[in-house]
This record gives C-alpha cells, structure tokens and sequence, in this order.
DNA sequence: GCCCAATGTAAACAGTGATTACAAAAATAT
DNA sequence: ATATTTTTGTAATCACTGTTTACATTGGGC
C-alpha cells in the first residue's frame, strides 16, 4: 500500500483530492490489485474523511475508470518515446526499429503494470459508467501510433499496405502477446521480435 | 442474479454445497461480474447460513479460483466438440476446417462468457491461492488442442512444421483476438478466418 | 465584506468477508 | 445396533466497506 501521505494539511480543504485519489491509486496498482483497492482506506491515508471522496466521484467505480484513463495515458507517453508522432522513419531499418520498439512499449508496459492493464481493458469498468465515449477515445488515440508505424513500415516497402484489417490484426497480436506474457517467459523466449517477424 | 434456488432442503446438511456454490457462481457470471459475487448473497440464495461456505473454502478467492477451474474445464469442452481428440484431419481442408473451428470455438466462449473468461485469464486470483498448479495444468490441457491442431496443418503442407514459438504465436493472436473482440466488432469483421489466413 | 458554490466533516446505514463456539447429521468403528 | 468421531451447517459477532445525509468550513466573484 501507499505510504500514509497524510498530507498534514493545515487547511480544511485538501487542495485537488480528486488527483491525489488518482495519484494514490496508481501507486497501489504497482503492488496489488487497484480493483480491489479500498476507498475508505486510501481516503484515510489522503488524511480526509470517509465521505470526502463523493464530492469527485458519483461512485467507487468512477475513481476506476479516471484511473484507467491515467492508466492509457501513461501509455500514449511511452508510446511517444518509442516513437516519437512528428518524427519520421528514415530507412527501412528504422522504421523496423520503429515498429518493434513501439511493441516492446506495450509489452513492457503490460508487465510493468499487470493491475492497471487489467483495469484499462476491462469492458465492465467502462459500461458501469454512463459517459464511456471518453475512455474509448482514449484507447483509439494509442491506436493510432499502430497505424503510424505500420503506414512508415509500408512506406519502405517492409509490408504490404495496411488495411483495417491489418491493423487491427496487429494490435491483436501485441495485445496477446502483452496479456500472456508471463506465460511467454514460462516456457520460451518469443519476443516482440518475433512478431515483427510474423507481421511482415 | 441467479435465481433464488433456495433449494427447500429439510435437511440440516446441504449435501453438496461446494459444488452448488461453484454452480451459482458460474450462472451469476453469465450475467454479471462475477469477480463481484457476494458470497453472502450467494449462501442465502443457496438457503443456506453465511458461515458455510468456510466448510468448502478457506476464503472466498478460493471459491473464485475453483470457477476459474470449471470455466477451463468448459473450455475444454468446446475444445472437443470442434476438434475431438480422438480424430484425425482427413485432408488439407479438413485441417483447416478444424482449426478455424478451434480457433472459433475460442472466440466465442470469451464473448459469451466475458466475466468468466476475464477471471480465468487473471494471474493475481491464481497467485493468491497456494496450489496454482492444478490451475496452470488445466491451462495447459487447452493448449494441447492447439498443438494437435496446428501439428495437423502442418501434416497436411498447410504450414511449416510448428515451432513452440509458432505454437505461443498462434495462441498469442487467438488470445488477443479473443479479448479484443467487443473492439472487433465495434470496427470492422475481421474474423477469425482471417487468422487462418495469417497463420498459414 | 457578503453571498454562494465548492469542498470538507461526522455520524449513521446496510451489506460484506471472516471467525468463533456450538449443534446436527453422516460416517465409521466396535 | 450403538457409540464415537468427523463432517457440515447455524448463530452471533467482528472489523471493514461503499454510500448517504445533515452540517461545517473555506475560497472566489459580486
């Protein structure tokens, strides 16, 4: 669990509960489940009462899907170091390069934070809220670096052009990957590479 | 929920509770989260007192961990209904029948089990419980399917002779296409046909 | 400086997983 | 058949949870 920030706050109000309560789940998901995470618990930890979270958050599972919201964001930054969105492949081994380092940032990711990638795909989290335009647009945005790569691979004539179909072929190949990874290192070594491999 | 099968027992004894629980259980995930079941409401549905339950399970992760059980041994099932053990692949397309039926029979149980499936596939529930390995070895059992089925492309010059990589690969795109599916079909019909198409 | 919306508190509620001491039934041994 | 032991259920209780309500404090806009 997160370590007691109790804040010592002097004031009666905390400041921006509403981010410190995100913040602190995305601490708690690095060493346990954050969907098991307790409210009172955390609000304790915050130093604020019980009841003080129902001034940001309708209901527990709307702290959950902010949550996961962060939790596609931090991926879109990864994704943006591995590949940076207004830069552009050079030659064909970069844009190889390219391609494998932007799967090896989902794979990593999905290792890294096992609880906060179960939250983000989970499909109840998103319908129990009313509003879940907001996260699927969220989950597109990283799609896109996808549709990037693959485009800059076709460019240099590594594969043919991507379809729909393609892409999302593609995707379902990382995204398997990253949620059997543990599995993978079980029994062998398939790396991301290999993918790259398979997709060309 | 399921029904209030309180199940009228004049009875002290239940007679089987464990496995009426894990019943329960497996009828509440096809309507809910079943990672959510309220062991209370469960017991008192079941016509039973709320203590019970701990003379079949230590704790309530260890009545999760026994769905996650039974979801693999209906898997399992499907498993042989598309593909029977026992049998063989007459011709090229025979094996290719055979394993889109494989690889459909996948598909379709994650959909239409979603709770359970996202339960089956959760790597904290095994580790919280000591003994992962029956869980793990029945995990395996379904990859046998795979394997034969793969084996039989390859007997009949559909695809090269399977490697243990090519084996985690095949799983790796019908597992991601598996928990991807919803966002299939929220685009476009890449079905599991196509996966055919790329795995050959 | 005053009002008001935003944000916190305190106390309560029902519901939960779990533990304990005790009772009934079933299984087993004599 | 009867006595004993093991299994399985009950009742009461515990600490804890998410949530609501009525009330207090604060900060920003007129």
């Amino acid at each position: 669990m997160p370590s007691a920030n109790a804040s010592q706050r002097t004031t009666h109000h905390h400041g921006n509960l509403r981010e410190a309560l995100i913040d602190y789940a995305i601490a708690a998901a690095r060493e346990g489940i954050v969907d098991r995470l307790s409210l009172r618990q955390a609000l304790r930890d915050l130093g604020v009462s019980p009841g003080a979270a129902y001034r940001h958050f309708a209901v527990r599972q709307e702290l959950m899907h902010a949550v996961a919201q962060r939790g596609f964001d931090m991926l879109a930054q990864r994704f943006e170091v591995a590949l940076p969105f207004n830069s552009t492949a050079q030659d064909a081994g970069d844009a190889r390069a390219r391609f494998i380092a932007l799967g090896q940032a989902y794979v990593d990711f999905a290792q890294e934070n096992r609880s906060l990638w179960r939250l983000m795909f989970d499909p109840y989290g998103l319908l129990a809220c009313g509003e879940k335009t907001a996260e699927v647009r969220t989950r597109a945005a990283t799609y896109e670096w996808l549709a990037k790569s693959l485009q800059e691979l076709a460019d240099h004539a590594l594969i043919a052009p991507p379809t729909a179909g393609g892409q999302f072929f593609a995707w379902t190949v990382i995204h398997g990957l990253s949620d059997l990874y543990d599995a993978a290192v079980a029994q062998d070594l398939p790396d991301s590479h290999r993918v790259a491999h398979h997709v060309a």
